[in-house]
DNA sequence: ATGGTCGAATGTCGA
């Protein structure tokens, strides 16, 4: 089974590319962020003629997440437990950042786009840290009711875990992503036994998973590894191969991010 | 040329 995850950044701008991705790598279920969409506002007739099944969960026009599957998709959940919505102070603004199902034989994916934080004093920090706490919390209670659940976590992490996954720390000094606690959060969910299943093929300095549209950070080859695959013990072990798809970066009508594939054989 | 981009519920914000 092949599965991605792309922090597409509005699916009805690039609804063509994702067919054309899915069909190019054969892929069997993709996570997508940033989908910029209400479901009713998808028109899902294309993929689904290609034989996937979609779950879209946007509640306004900044968020949203999707699940597209063609080897079953049950069981779909809706948002973390625990998290709170944002923002608390002010009225009518609900965010979708989760989205679950069942795939395959038996494997759950979380298409997750965690909060970006916008500036270390921004209210929006403090929530995004304390989204990914809920993520954890989340993610361990899986694994401490079936220490053998086949559970994967993916998505745009808007967090660069080391100094290598940016290219350039000092562009970073007072900004948000490349934090301690941003960094503690998300090795906390690492060390609640989701591994990194991509970083030990495609380790080093510049294996970057997004570019900045602003000042030609692509060609300049000046991106952040942000976007990840977190398996449980049981996707660890059946992980047979991955990539970053650094094409789908190129030409007009690209997203700021790059899909990363997994292949998983269990 | 000392910047350079996108997408959207666009005339501005968020990434």
């Amino acid at each position: 089974m092949r599965i991605a995850t792309w922090n597409i950044n509005s699916l009805r701008a690039r609804m063509d590319r994702v067919l054309a991705f899915l069909e190019r790598h054969d892929v069997d279920v993709l996570a997508l962020q940033e989908t910029k969409a209400k479901p009713e506002q998808l028109d899902l007739t294309a993929l689904q003629e290609a034989g996937y099944e979609v779950s879209a969960h946007g509640l306004n026009q900044w968020n949203g997440v999707a699940l597209i599957s063609r080897v079953g998709l049950s069981d779909v959940r809706t948002e973390l437990p625990d998290v709170p919505s944002w923002p608390e102070d002010e009225t009518g603004v609900v965010e979708a950042r989760a989205l679950s199902g069942v795939v395959g034989d038996g494997l759950r994916i979380w298409s997750l786009y965690v909060p970006n934080g916008r500036e270390l004093e921004h209210p929006h920090y403090a929530y995004k840290l304390r989204w990914l706490e809920a993520l954890r919390a989340e993610a361990s209670r899986t694994l401490s009711e079936d220490p053998a659940a086949r559970a994967v976590l993916v998505g745009d992490f808007n967090v660069a875990p080391m100094d290598e996954d940016v290219w350039d720390m000092s562009f970073f000094e007072g900004k948000t992503h490349v934090t301690e606690p941003e960094r503690a959060a998300f090795r906390a969910v690492v060390d609640a036994g989701y591994a990194d299943v991509v970083r030990p093929d495609h380790e080093g300095p510049g294996v970057y998973t997004y570019w900045d549209y602003q000042a030609l950070r692509f060609p300049k080859k000046e991106g952040m590894r942000i976007d990840f695959v977190l398996g449980s013990p049981a996707v660890q072990s059946a992980v047979s191969g991955s990539f970053i798809d650094r094409e789908e970066r190129k030409g007009k009508g690209a997203s700021d991010h790059a899909p990363v594939v997994v292949d998983l054989e269990f």
